[in-house]
DNA sequence: AATGACTTTTAGGGCTGTCTAAATTAAATA
DNA sequence: TATTTAATTTAGACAGCCCTAAAAGTCATT
C-alpha cells in the first residue's frame, strides 16, 4: 500500500493531468505545499518503483501509469464517498467536507469503503456535483462544460462546482448556486468583465466574476444559445 | 499535535499502565510491536518536549503526566465513539470495528468527533462495554470486576470485554456473551481450570478456558455469592 | 545564435521513527 | 555476596519525506 504521501502525489497529479496529460514539477508543488526540489526527488522514487505508479521524464513533468491511474482514483473515490457521507449522514455543509475527507480518505479500508458506498446507495456524485469513481475504475460519465464556455441566452443547470476552497464555496451558497440549480446567462461583461446570471426558480439576477465562473460546470444548455463561444 | 507514533505510545502507556502506573518498555514494545530499543529512543524523546506528555525514569519505564493523560484519553474517546459508530450505523459487528477505529481515530477531526458523539446520543459504552473519556477527561464510572473475580455461586451481568483480539470476540459471539448477557457461574476448576457458566435467558451451560474468562469483566454480582475469592 | 527569465534538478542536510548489535543495569538465585 | 539471567539502554545506521542553495537546463525573444 503506498503512503499517504504518495497517495497525495498520484491524487494531484491526477487532478492536475487527468488520466493521460503530464503534471509539471511546478504545478505539483504548488498543490501540494512543498518545494520542487522536493517533488522532483519523489517523482524519480517513483518512476522506478515497481509496479511504478508514474512514467517521468527530465524536466518534462510526470504522467500516471495505469497503475498509478487506477490508485489515483481509488484514493478520489474514497475522498468523494466520504464527502457526501459528512453532507448526508452527519450534517456536513459543502464547504466542511473537503478538509476532512482530505485525511480520512487515507484512513478507511475497502471494507468501510463498500459500506458507505452502500449506505449512500452506490451514488454517482459527490456533493460539489463531481462524480464518483466506480470500484472498476470508471467514471460515471457527465457531459458538463466551464460556466465560461457558455453564449449569452444559454439557459442551464449547474452540474458541478470545485470543491477545494471553502470560501467560494460559502459564496456560492449565498448566491444560491449548487450543483442543480438553474442558470439564465443574460450577458457577458467583454475584457474577462462579470457574467450577469439569472439564478434559480425566482430568477435573482446575480453578477459573478470570471474567477468564480470558472469554478462551475454546467450541464450542456437546453435551450437559447450555442454551447461555446 | 502529536505524531500518530506518539499517540500510539500514549495510548499504549495508558492502556498498560492506567493514568498513574508505570508502563515498562518491554509491555510498550510487545504492545506496539516494535523493538525494545525503539520505546526507550521514543520514551526519552517524549519526557523532554515541553509540555512533556510522560514522565521517565531510566530502567523503570514511564508514566503519563497530566498533559499526556489528557491527550491519552482523547485519542482513546476517538477510537471508541468510532467504534460504536461503525457498529450502530454501518452495520460492523463488534470484531470488527477495532482495527477501523485504530486508524481512523487518528484522522478525525474534533468536529467530526462531535458531530459522531451526537449523532449517537453521547454514548457512555462503545460496543463491547468499555467506557467512553467524556470531552472533559472524566470516565463514565463502572464497577466492574474481572469474572476471574466472583464466587461460584455468583450470579451477574457482563459488562465489557477486552477488545483488541477478533478471534476471541467471535468465540464470544457464538456462546452468545456479550455485554448485557446474564451469567451465572456455577463451578471453577483447581489449578487455572476452566469456569463453568450458565448463560444468557436459556441458562446455556457452557465451559470456558482461563484466558477466555480473563478478558470478561462484570458487574457485581446481585446474588447467592460474594464477589471475590 | 546569444541572452535572459524561468523551471527543474542536483547536492547536501534535517527530522522522525524504526532497526540490530553490543554494553550496561537490575533482579533473582545460589 | 557473587553470579547468572533478563530487561534496558547506548551506539550507529537506515528509510521516507521534507528543506535550502547552487547548478543546469529550457524556452521565448531578440
Amino acid at each position: 500500500m503506498p503512503s499517504e504521501a504518495v497517495d497525495d502525489y498520484l491524487k494531484a497529479i491526477y487532478e492536475i493531468a487527468g488520466d493521460d496529460g503530464r503534471a509539471s514539477t511546478a504545478s505539483l508543488a504548488r498543490k501540494l505545499s512543498v518545494a520542487p526540489a522536493s517533488v522532483t526527488g519523489m517523482l524519480q522514487k517513483l518512476a522506478v518503483r515497481n509496479p511504478a505508479p508514474v512514467e517521468y521524464e527530465k524536466h518534462h513533468g510526470a504522467r500516471l501509469s495505469d497503475h498509478g491511474k487506477q490508485r489515483a482514483l481509488e484514493v478520489i473515490r474514497h475522498h468523494r464517498l466520504i464527502e457526501l457521507f459528512l453532507h448526508r449522514m452527519l450534517g456536513y455543509s459543502w464547504d466542511e467536507v473537503h478538509d476532512e475527507a482530505e485525511r480520512l480518505e487515507h484512513a478507511i479500508s475497502e471494507q468501510l469503503e463498500d459500506r458507505i458506498a452502500e449506505r449512500l446507495g452506490d451514488p454517482e456524485v459527490d456533493p460539489h456535483g463531481h462524480p464518483i469513481p466506480r470500484k472498476d475504475g470508471t467514471i460515471p460519465p457527465r457531459r458538463d462544460l466551464s460556466l465560461l464556455d457558455l453564449f449569452v441566452g444559454a439557459k442551464t443547470t449547474v452540474s458541478r462546482v470545485s470543491d477545494n476552497d471553502p470560501e467560494i464555496l460559502r459564496y456560492l451558497s449565498e448566491l444560491g448556486i449548487t450543483p442543480g440549480t438553474t442558470l439564465l446567462l443574460t450577458e457577458r461583461a467583454p475584457f474577462d468583465g462579470p457574467l450577469m446570471l439569472e439564478v434559480g426558480p425566482d430568477n435573482e439576477k446575480q453578477a459573478l466574476g470570471p474567477r468564480v465562473a470558472g469554478e462551475i460546470r454546467v450541464l450542456p444548455p437546453t435551450a437559447n444559445g450555442e454551447t461555446t463561444g
